[in-house]
RNA sequence: GGUGACGUAGCUCAGUCGGUAGAGCAGGGGACUCAUAAGCCCUUGGUCACUGGUUCGAGUCCAGUCGUCACCA
């Protein structure tokens, strides 16, 4: 098998508020699962992300606290990092968009696109506050809805009758912030030449057939095919300038730049990792060795499949300062291979809502009930096709009856035979039988079945293949019954109870992209001192004027790989086996 | 309003090229006892959202209706 290059883009969070399981079950954790099995199958993997720090909302935070906006994205971006961590999501690099490198790159991008023709100037017409002396981003207007007559429907939509409004069209506008009245004045903008690039996208969108959600790609096509010209810059005063001398008050729209991320992050990634170089194996390399995946939810599916194509297209070559001086007039980026958007998961049928409280901590649940009920849960109702939907009785019951029950004892009743008859020690097998044989060829070619299911993205039907083999070794030890062979024939026994643990081994790294710390801790009563993965840490870097905190991934100790196992007679086991999975008891309803 | 997706057992989901529906969990019964009363065996559940159409035959194709969701106007 060669090596391949995977690169893990995982969708920006929006740093005005926390992170919810939501979000975990939407793109964070089926990246992570993703990475983790990419890393063990021996690819040369990278995960990046990083807190969106710009734009609108983060400015209005800002100023009902009485705080900067960027106090306001700094105190959450601290908040994703711990949380992104307590869950187990294993970024090589989660960062920001407010660092020096990703300025840079973000005002050379838009350089790059109007060189290329990609952008072009025309007026648009926008609310401008005289009070203020400022335009007034549309979320900051409320009004009279035009639609359905709502008195108090905010400048970008309508709460009342849910229709996306344009703030000019608002009858009575009034500012949000004063309640003076706003006049229309026009001003400049760059827009992103989409209809230029119709065929150049449609193009790229043409041969995803075979591997696409269908609830990617036909929309994505139906939208390339007709796609106007779109906003590039705004009027914004927190955000990244655009680099021209005549655009004073104007930056680049927040979305672009959060998109251009993926490429910064690895970047500062490459960097970071003291291969200043390395980004471009991932951005440039055309041997056919390099896969982009972008983990996203359902309402982010356009922007990833035809804006931000647009734009790298777009962007043709790289200019200084990020290519090295290498680039070609033919090169261009790599664009994502797959994006495997997900749905929506919901609570208790409603979706999550900070401002309704409507929501469920990640932390919290981490700390109550440990990451992997949590993952587990989140894995098996992940919304892939649909929306899904957070049930606490589900999760206790998934939980109990199938981490618990068929994983957790399975670990539990095999060691706890292998200790107390085989003072502590991995027994010795003798010839195997017809039996011992067939399991142990179920659980090889459960890592085949397993990992086509994992490469092809499919994480819930992965996690019911693995969780298939520990039924299956469930099945063996009823059929062979050691605790009975162990009076009679003890030499038998030992193969039994040694096949169960060469199982429940090859289980511990089947099972370890979802549920990676209950598995760690069965290598470890194993006997196995390597961890499977590598440690996430929470890191300081930058110079004085661009100091930020990131978490990064550190895997030099990491010696998990996509095999069987071969579990070696004689390994001691670490003590006594406890129990690896907590009963999660409610209380009644 | 436009585009697209989804709607299958109590719950979570499979159903490939159309041939009168499957799994896991929950519920019911049983034999065992190594194990966190877990595991194993057997088993009860479905007008496949609705209405029409094509077909010898449709969960599966077509049209429409309803419901849910996202994006766009």
């Amino acid at each position: 098998m060669s090596r391949e290059r995977i690169l893990v883009c995982v969708a920006w969070p929006y740093a005005n508020g926390d992170l919810h399981v939501g979000h975990v079950a939407g793109a964070y954790l089926p990246a992570d699962i993703f990475a983790r099995y990419q890393r063990l199958k021996g690819n040369q993997v990278v995960m990046v992300s990083g807190s969106d720090a710009h734009g609108t909302p983060i400015v209005v935070r800002a100023e009902k606290e009485g705080k900067t906006p960027r106090q306001v994205f700094e105190y959450f971006h601290a908040r994703f990092l711990e949380t992104q961590k307590a869950i187990g999501i294993s970024y090589d690099l989660f960062t920001h968009t407010d660092t020096r490198n990703h300025h840079v790159i973000a005002q050379q991008m838009f350089r790059r696109l109007l060189e290329n023709g990609r952008l072009f100037k025309a007026k648009q017409k926008q609310l401008y506050s005289e009070t203020q002396g400022k335009f007034l981003p549309d979320r900051l207007v409320e009004g009279t809805c035009p639609i359905c007559g709502y008195d108090k429907a905010r400048g970008d939509q309508c709460d009342n009758c849910g229709n996306l409004l344009d703030a000019t069209q608002l009858i009575n506008p009034r500012s949000r912030i004063d309640g003076s009245t706003p006049i229309v004045r026009e001003s400049e903008h760059y827009f992103l030449d989409l209809p230029a690039m119709r065929e150049q996208l449609l193009a790229y969108l043409s041969d995803k057939d075979s591997y696409w959600r269908n609830t990617v790609l036909d929309f994505s096509r139906h939208y390339a095919s007709t796609a106007e010209p779109r906003a590039f810059t705004r009027d914004l005063t927190w955000g990244i300038p655009v680099p021209l001398p005549d655009a004073e008050g104007k930056c680049i729209y927040v979305w672009y730049e959060a998109l251009l991320g993926y490429l910064t992050a690895t970047v500062e990634w490459a960097a970071l990792s003291g291969q200043p170089d390395a980004w471009q194996d991932f951005w440039y390399t055309k041997d056919g060795q390099v896969k982009i995946y972008n983990f996203i939810g359902k309402d982010n599916i356009l922007f990833h499949t035809v804006l931000w194509p647009a734009v790298l297209l777009g962007m043709g070559r790289l200019g200084e300062p990020w290519d090295g001086g290498r680039s070609g007039d033919t090169l261009r980026f790599n664009l994502p291979y797959d994006v495997p958007a997900n749905q929506y998961l919901n609570l208790g049928g409603q979706k999550f809502s900070k401002s309704l409280g409507v929501s469920l901590d990640v932390i919290d649940l981490a700390d109550k009930y440990g990451a992997d009920p949590v993952r587990f849960y989140l894995t098996s109702i992940m919304p892939e096709n649909k929306d899904a939907d957070w049930s606490w009785s589900d999760f206790a019951q998934r939980n109990n009856s199938e981490l618990l029950a068929k994983w957790g004892n399975l670990v539990q009743r095999t060691l706890s035979q292998i200790w107390r008859n085989f003072e502590g020690r991995i027994p010795i097998p003798g010839p195997f039988n017809e039996s011992d044989q067939a399991m142990l060829a179920q659980s090889e070619t459960a890592f085949n079945e397993v990992g086509e299911s994992l490469d092809a993205v499919r994480l819930r039907e992965a996690l019911g293949k693995a969780m298939e083999l520990a039924t299956a070794t469930n099945q063996y030890l009823d059929r062979e019954a050691p605790w009975k062979a162990i009076k009679a024939d003890r030499a038998r026994a030992a193969t039994q109870l040694y096949v169960a643990a060469r199982v429940i081994d090859s289980l511990s790294i089947l099972l370890s992209p979802f549920i990676p710390f209950t598995c760690e801790a069965v290598r470890k009563q194993l006997g196995y001192e390597a961890p499977l993965f590598g440690e996430q840490i929470i890191d300081i870097v930058g110079d004085e004027s661009d100091r930020h905190s990131v978490l990064r991934y550190d895997g030099r100790r990491a010696s998990g790989t996509w095999k069987p196992s071969t579990l070696q007679p004689g390994q001691l086991l670490s003590g006594e086996p406890k129990g690896l999975v907590a009963k999660i008891e409610l209380p009644a309803a």
